[in-house]
DNA sequence: ATGATACATTGAACAACGTCAATCTAGCAA
DNA sequence: TTGCTAGATTGACGTTGTTCAATGTATCAT
């Protein structure tokens, strides 16, 4: 069983195990990947615009993103389309619009393995 | 005072602190660039797998990383750049070799963000 | 049905990145 | 000095990323 992608339980006791006992977990070639699949998502300044917009609101929608970013429609969807496959967030579809939140799993799975750094 | 960039405490602490209390501490624009400045730098799996090697050893000469990373010698030498230039590790001249070791202020700057997230 | 709205997708232009061989620089040994 | 070794830097080339206008697709109101 994989310890560091195991994020379900409670993220303070998770964190603290971690960081009581620093490189008692090691980083599998796999959460090596993982990492640094997650941190080319969060590259960009846009994209981590993007996350801090999220985080202050429950969800939030397309138009509004793109209303507070100054960038083009186009290049705020193609941002969003990155993060959503990187798994740090996710879009519904609601009606004619679509509605984005936070994916806590991809970000406690992030949390998890920078932790253990 | 920036609380994000003192690091300099406890990590279990500090870490825990931060995680015991989702969102109480915001993450400043200058903190989202600093994100994703590292997270740049930490997003490709040859530049993460660098950092392993230096996790698992004090000190580790250029050579040494080149033998163990299957690219040529002048692109180890750039991957080692950019980390450098993050803040992600830190280059030491030794003579006529070069050692590299983690920047714990660096990374734990990086910690300290990702978990405020 | 028709039109309007919201968003995704496409295509094109340009910048940035990753890689290597070749070259440059500096320390060390003979 | 002369040469050798270690590593950084440069130049070239193909790939990938960022951006926008234009177009496509689906939903809703009239």
């Amino acid at each position: 069983m994989d310890k560091l992608t195991d994020v379900g339980k409670d993220d303070a006791d998770l964190c603290c195990a971690i960081m009581a006992t620093p490189h008692a977990i090691e980083l599998t070639p796999q959460d090596g990947e993982s990492l640094a699949t997650l941190a080319k998502a969060l590259g960009h300044p846009t994209r981590v615009r993007i996350l801090r917009i999220l985080a202050e609101r429950t969800s939030c929608v397309t138009g509004d993103l793109v209303a507070q970013l100054p960038l083009a429609q186009s290049t705020v969807s193609e941002h969003l389309r990155i993060l959503r496959e990187a798994g740090l967030i996710q879009g519904e579809i609601e009606g004619p619009r679509t509605s984005y939140c936070l994916d806590r799993t991809g970000i406690n799975l992030l949390k998890a393995i920078v932790a253990s750094l």
